[in-house]
DNA sequence: AACCGCAGCAACCGCCGCAGA
DNA sequence: GTCTGCGGCGGTTGCTGCGGT
């Protein structure tokens, strides 16, 4: 029987199922013979199709016991809905896909295949590896994984679903209160510029072991537990077992959910973190990214060692940055870095710090101990850093010494006019947040073109 | 030319939800 | 109510090709 196929990699071939060739493969039906993995050859493919156009989709495992071919049910739904269905588009993803994948995700989080329901003619695999190809560039490259305006809608979109978990997470939030929906609209993200405005996207990278620093220690400074889980960009490169069904909640999607804020910060799940078990990374928020939860979210038996580290209350052993953390900052002209501890300005890390800016903003605001300084970096260094914890002091030392001293993008945030002390003019921050926007955006779109 | 690192892709694995027995 | 099988989903791994050194 010569079966004519046209595989997903537009590769026509000719197979003949009845071939000697073939017996190895399709000629088992009902036999002891173990079930074949790896890669599908086209004998197969054009079996399973056979199949399907004659019995249609489903019942997968029927499929080995009437065709003879030597795969499990599970094997052959996945060749057919990845590679076999005929609605299928091939090639690179358009960019008109690329942006809407984007899109999806940050409403969607990691769930690849209601991403795919919306992406005609594209699967979830597809999906999944192109997201998590994406990642891996931006992370390297120590850009944000949202665009600016996305990055914001991804905040929003958490911070209703957080909501709806943790309803009494953060009622002073006037972002969140009343958003208590799983139902969300979609969004035009064009019009987002106020949006950009109030939560200017990240401009510069930090370090994932600053970040870490000033994430853990923010929950402690406000009096909450870490998170069980966090998002993380190594979550999915950590392969611990991890709690499922986190779809309405993500919970392990942002360790901030405490908080009412989507924080991103590396995996808890590093038994011995080191600085140097986290590469670098922007801190965009990534929704329904299921961080590792040490196998057991409420052991407490096995805290993370950032757990310990906090606990322990000083700094590091070897407080020493990430190589990929230095580099990043080196490659990067965005991590034009600034003084101390004034990397916890929202600048960088775009949600995470555009939150705990505000938060510690309102703080600052109440505090009549910090009163004027003369120098942003003091300000900062006095009403930011100081407030958090005694690690965020670490976090300081740390960029003070590695990073290159320039404190232009401090000025790239408008609402750092709003802190006391800080002697910012407006129009200055204005036009330097949309070039910062600019800048981002541009650094983004480069990215993604690649 | 050999080696190395990375990106992209395909496939597998384990878990979950659901339906039917 | 419990068990079992199936389909679906998301995370992870392994392979391959390519470019740089």
């Amino acid at each position: 029987m010569n079966i004519t196929i046209e595989t997903n990699d537009m590769m026509t071939s000719k197979v003949d199922v009845d071939s000697p060739d073939e017996a190895t493969v399709g000629g088992n039906a009902g036999g002891s013979e173990p079930l074949k993995k790896g890669p599908w050859t086209s004998a197969e493919d054009a079996i399973l199709m056979d199949y399907v156009m004659k019995h249609g989709e489903g019942n997968w495992n029927a499929v080995q016991k009437q065709s003879g071919l030597a795969r499990c049910g599970k094997s052959c739904r996945l060749r057919w809905a990845n590679h076999l269905r005929p609605d299928l588009k091939k090639g690179a993803f358009t960019p008109e896909e690329e942006r809407r994948i984007v899109e999806l995700h940050a409403k969607m989080g990691n769930k690849w295949a209601r991403m795919a329901a919306e992406l005609p003619g594209r699967t979830d695999n597809e999906i999944k590896n192109y997201w998590n190809t994406r990642i891996k560039r931006h992370q390297r490259a120590g850009l944000p994984v949202y665009p600016p305006d996305i990055c914001f809608l991804a905040s929003q979109n958490k911070q209703n679903e957080e909501l709806g978990a943790f309803s009494s997470a953060d009622a002073q939030n006037p972002n969140v209160s009343g958003t208590n929906t799983f139902d969300i609209p979609a969004v035009e993200f064009k019009n987002l510029e106020l949006n950009r405005l109030l939560y200017p996207p990240p401009l510069v990278e930090i370090p994932s072991n600053s970040l870490l620093d000033i994430t853990v220690s923010s929950f402690l400074a406000q009096g909450h537990s870490p998170p069980y889980g966090s998002t993380s960009f190594l979550s999915t490169m950590h392969p611990s077992k991890r709690i499922r069904g986190s779809e309405s909640i993500f919970f392990g999607s942002n360790g901030g959910s405490l908080l009412g804020q989507p924080l991103g910060f590396s995996s808890y799940n590093n038994h011995n973190v080191t600085y140097d078990d986290h590469e670098s990374f922007s801190c965009t928020v990534i929704p329904g990214s299921q961080a590792p939860l040490n196998g057991n979210s409420s052991s407490s038996e096995e805290l993370p060692s950032l757990q310990n580290q906090t606990a322990n209350w000083g700094p590091p052993s070897s407080p020493l940055p990430s190589l990929e953390s230095i580099d990043t900052l080196i490659q990067s002209p965005a991590a034009g870095h600034s003084e101390s501890g004034s990397d916890l300005s929202p600048r960088n890390s775009g949600l995470l710090d555009a939150m705990l800016y505000g938060s510690q903003t309102m703080k600052a605001s109440t505090d009549n101990s910090h009163q004027e300084k003369s120098s942003f970096g003091d300000a900062v260094d006095n009403s930011y850093a100081d407030l958090i914890s005694p690690l965020s002091h670490f976090t300081a030392s740390v960029f003070s010494e590695y990073a290159p001293i320039d404190g232009s993008s401090l000025h790239e945030f408008p609402s750092l006019a709003t802190m006391p002390g800080c002697k910012v003019k407006q129009e200055n921050v204005a036009t330097s947040s949309g070039q910062a926007c600019g800048r981002d955006s541009c650094a983004w779109d480069a990215m993604s073109a690649v």
